[in-house]
DNA sequence: GCTTGACCTGGAGTGCACTCCAGGTGCCAC
DNA sequence: GTGGCACCTGGAGTGCACTCCAGGTCAAGC
């Protein structure tokens, strides 16, 4: 069991250190350890933990949204099928994400050809 | 040759009244025409690149981007190459970013399982 | 001619997610 | 034991993309 600094975390999770400390702050990460001087130590548990938020944040879950789910980890096993719903309708969102991509380039690829056309009408 | 009022354009675009209004004032939208009242009447080929820019925009191209790429709009038949190549650029962007998702829902679906397992395991 | 509703302007305010700052502390190396 | 760097705190500031507001104007219907 290895503990790691701010700047480790920073450096393996994506996450500023400044990042790091504001989601301390507003309750997203709730136990990180601190050393007797009282600085803060991670371990491998809050590691994979911030690995999720680094999931969820790429994929547009708002920071609210993240809130519930830590909510829902407090709840423990009577919450387990809670936050496997909320991960689930998130993996839900992201299908349709990708999905509204693929149409929007669809519909750039034509305007490619539209403007690549030399008289650069209008039309489309 | 028809003309759209404010409230149509909304309508149509999904973009907000004081939303097309703030286009015009930065200088994404710079020649729409006015009644003699002074009222806007956007026309067909405001239209057309008004959902050029909705699909920009939702494709997370910054605002601040979409500009340069009025500006060679501006630069006409000389600018054809750049525009595209702006247009191309962004595509590709958009591929990075269908990648990106399909990896994150990836791993939050393996997160998902992990999730799932009737003791909440801190691993993974 | 008056009401009403959509529209006009410039400018201020909002929400989100950080990011930065000042002033101070812990700790390791020399 | 002291220099220097990573770290600490609370709180202020930032950037983006809108969104709202007050106070006024246009125009269609009665």
């Amino acid at each position: 069991m290895s503990f790691y600094s701010p700047a480790q975390v920073a450096e393996k999770t994506g996450f500023s250190i400044d990042t790091l400390r504001y989601y301390e702050k507003i309750g997203l990460l709730h136990t990180v350890d601190r050393t007797p001087g009282g600085r803060r130590r991670f371990s491998d548990a809050d590691l994979g933990f911030l690995r999720l938020l680094r999931c969820l944040r790429d994929t547009d879950m708002p920071i609210a949204d993240m809130l519930r789910f830590v909510e829902l980890l407090r709840g423990g096993e009577a919450c387990r099928q809670q936050r496997v719903e909320v991960l689930k309708a998130h993996d839900r969102r992201v299908e349709e994400q990708i999905a509204q991509l693929r149409e929007n380039q669809r519909l750039l690829r034509h305007k490619i050809e539209v403007y690549s056309a030399p008289q650069p009408a209008a039309a489309s």
